[in-house]
DNA sequence: TTGGTTGTTCGTTC
DNA sequence: TGAACGAACAACCA
């Protein structure tokens, strides 16, 4: 899924690619995957990229803003030309899945396809924007391991749940979650606030490290992310402990990873290592 | 055919 | 007042 390494990943390369860009048109196949007036845009430059938690937004020299949110299929890809017949699956758009379309006046454009259709593009303006993003916790890669240690001090939540949700920090997902809680040691279900600050320090250091990794390697494609060239992430081939259900644990510890649900959603840890 | 899959929101329950 | 939990959303895949 696309999570904060995933949606970084994008923007790194989207700032790129359609920094300076001005939008032509806007094509919506998809209402519910729009919202907003998108007349609003045209003519707008895109002046750059940022992101907050697993949200992109493209600021424009309009005073508007284009919010994207990818959700769980969410893909944004960039392509320069319209290829005509090709074979490369990749080069294939639009597809049955592509929800919009943004076209710049170079004649390139930018595709936003979805097959769940659960993520969104949102013209806001940029008053309207302070109000979303301020439901939103610190950024994981920018907080300072005091802060993290009085967010965990706060909840009795499992220590999993507290870091999986947005409003308490945000951009943390099911597979990065997973990945630093197996690094840190630390069991998933261990209440937040029972975490000693040498634990929580620990943590932190380690989700920095698993999220770093995740933009090292592109993103995980694990199901089906594309980053903006629509390449695939390599993140998946380095996985700790995500997915590795019944397969040995990496530390040799002897014993095989386990699978739990918890909040509905699978959990993949050491019983061993992790305590 | 049915259940598993997942990020976020929303509604219900305690 | 709010934490906690499950369902809903949509489509695919095994």
């Amino acid at each position: 899924m696309p999570e904060l390494p995933e949606v970084e990943t994008i923007r790194l390369q989207l700032s790129q690619l359609i920094s300076g860009l001005k939008i032509k048109d806007i094509q919506i196949f998809q209402r519910k995957s729009f919202t907003g007036d998108e007349k609003l845009l045209i003519g707008a430059n895109i002046s750059g990229l940022r992101r907050f938690a697993k949200m992109l937004v493209m600021d424009t020299d309009k005073g508007l803003l284009l919010a994207v949110h990818l959700k769980m299929t969410g893909q944004l890809i960039y392509k320069k030309f319209k290829l005509q017949n090709s074979n490369n699956k990749k080069e294939n758009l639009p597809n049955k899945y592509t929800r919009v379309i943004i076209n710049f006046t170079d004649g390139s454009g930018l595709f936003f396809n979805d097959v769940r259709r659960f993520g969104w593009m949102r013209v806001v303006k940029k008053r309207d924007f302070e109000e979303i993003i301020n439901k939103l916790g610190p950024d994981p890669t920018r907080i300072n391991s005091g802060d993290f240690y009085k967010i965990l001090k706060l909840s009795k939540k499992p220590i999993k749940l507290l870091l999986m949700d947005q409003e308490k920090l945000g951009g943390v997902g099911n597979i990065y979650v997973c990945e630093a809680l197996f690094e840190a040691g630390l069991n998933p279900k261990i209440p937040a606030n029972q975490l000693t600050e040498e634990a929580s320090e620990r943590l932190l250091v380690r989700l920095k490290k698993s999220l770093r990794k995740g933009i090292k390697w592109g993103g995980a494609s694990d199901n089906n992310y594309l980053d903006a060239y629509g390449e695939q992430g390599e993140m998946q081939e380095h996985f700790l402990v995500y997915g590795r259900e019944g397969e040995k644990c990496l530390n040799n510890c002897g014993s095989m990873v386990k699978k739990i649900r918890m909040g509905g959603r699978g959990t993949y840890f050491c019983s061993k290592c992790q305590k």
